[in-house]
DNA sequence: TTATTTGCAAAAAATTTGCACTTGC
DNA sequence: GCAAGTGCAAATTTTTTGCAAATAA
C-alpha cells in the first residue's frame, strides 16, 4: 500500500484534500481517465472541486513524475498513475485501454534507433488498437 | 509522381480544389501539419477555404485511408498523407516529427501480443520522444 | 439534375488564465 | 505569516454542426 502523502511530499507538493483525492482515485482505478471521469467520479466526495483544480493538479503531477499523459486518439487526453514505461491497447469498440507488460525487445530497437539517427531517444509511446477479448466474444 | 485526382476518384470522393489542395499539400511536405497549419499554408492560395472545411476533408481522407492521424502528445492532431505504418519521432526541443522506418521486430511481438491477451491488433502507433541531432548539436 | 461538398457563423468541447480567497506548513 | 494551492468565472483554443449556396459528376 502507496503512502499518498509521502509521496507527495518526497515531490514538494503541499498535501491538499484535492490532491490526495486525485492521486488515490487514479491508484486505484485501471481505466486511465479523463480529466472529466476524474472530476465527475470526484464529485460526489469532494462537491466544492473545481474542474480547473483537476486539470492544475493533473498538469503539476505530471510536471513531478507523478502520473502519465496519454494521447490514445481522443479529443481529451488519459491519465496512469503508472509512470514507469509500458505499451497501451486501446480497444476500436468500447474504448477500454488495457495497460501492457513492457516490450523487452524495445532497448536494442532504441539503441540502433539512436545511432541511425543521431537523436537521443528519453521515452516513447506505444499504442496497439483493435478489438478487445470481450467485443471479440459478441 | 502521385495523380491526386485519381487517387480520390478510386476513393470515390468528388474531385474538389479544396480535397486536392490539402492532399497535394500534405504529400509534399514532411512536416506532419496540424489542421492549423494546413489552413494557413492554403490561405494564400485558397483564401475563400475555411477551416471547417479542412477539419471535414481531413475527416474524410481519414476514413477512406488517405491520410493518418497522428497524436504525438500535443493539444491538437497532426496529420501524415503516408497511411502505412511507421514510427514517429518527436522532439521535444524543437517539435519536430520525423518519420522512422518500421520497426520489422514488431511482428512477432504483436501477434504474441494477441495470443496473451486475446485481442485483436489491427494497426499500432509508436512514438518516440528525445532530442533531435539538430537540438543536439546546439 | 442531384447528391455532395463548401463556407459561414454559431455552438460545443477541451483547456487555460487571472485573481481574490483559502490553506498547508 | 506567507508562499502555494484552490475556486470561480471568463477567455482561449480546438473541433463540430446546421444550413443555405455552390458545384462535381
Amino acid at each position: 500500500m502507496i503512502n499518498v502523502a509521502e509521496k507527495l511530499k518526497e515531490k514538494h507538493l503541499k498535501v491538499t484534500p484535492q490532491r490526495l483525492a486525485i492521486y488515490n482515485m487514479l491508484l486505484n482505478t485501471h481505466e486511465h481517465p479523463s480529466v472529466e471521469t476524474i472530476y465527475k467520479s470526484l464529485e460526489e466526495s469532494h462537491p466544492a472541486m473545481s474542474l480547473a483544480t483537476v486539470y492544475k493538479t493533473l498538469d503539476t503531477f505530471k510536471k513531478k513524475g507523478l502520473v502519465q499523459e496519454l494521447n490514445v486518439g481522443e479529443d481529451s487526453f488519459r491519465y496512469d498513475a503508472t509512470c514507469e514505461f509500458h505499451p497501451h491497447f486501446i480497444c476500436e469498440k468500447c474504448h477500454t485501454v488495457v495497460d501492457l507488460q513492457s516490450v523487452e525487445e524495445l532497448g536494442p530497437i532504441i539503441e540502433s534507433l539512436n545511432e541511425k539517427n543521431n537523436f537521443l531517444i528519453k521515452r516513447e509511446q506505444m499504442y496497439f488498437y483493435g478489438i478487445c477479448s470481450d467485443c471479440l466474444n459478441k
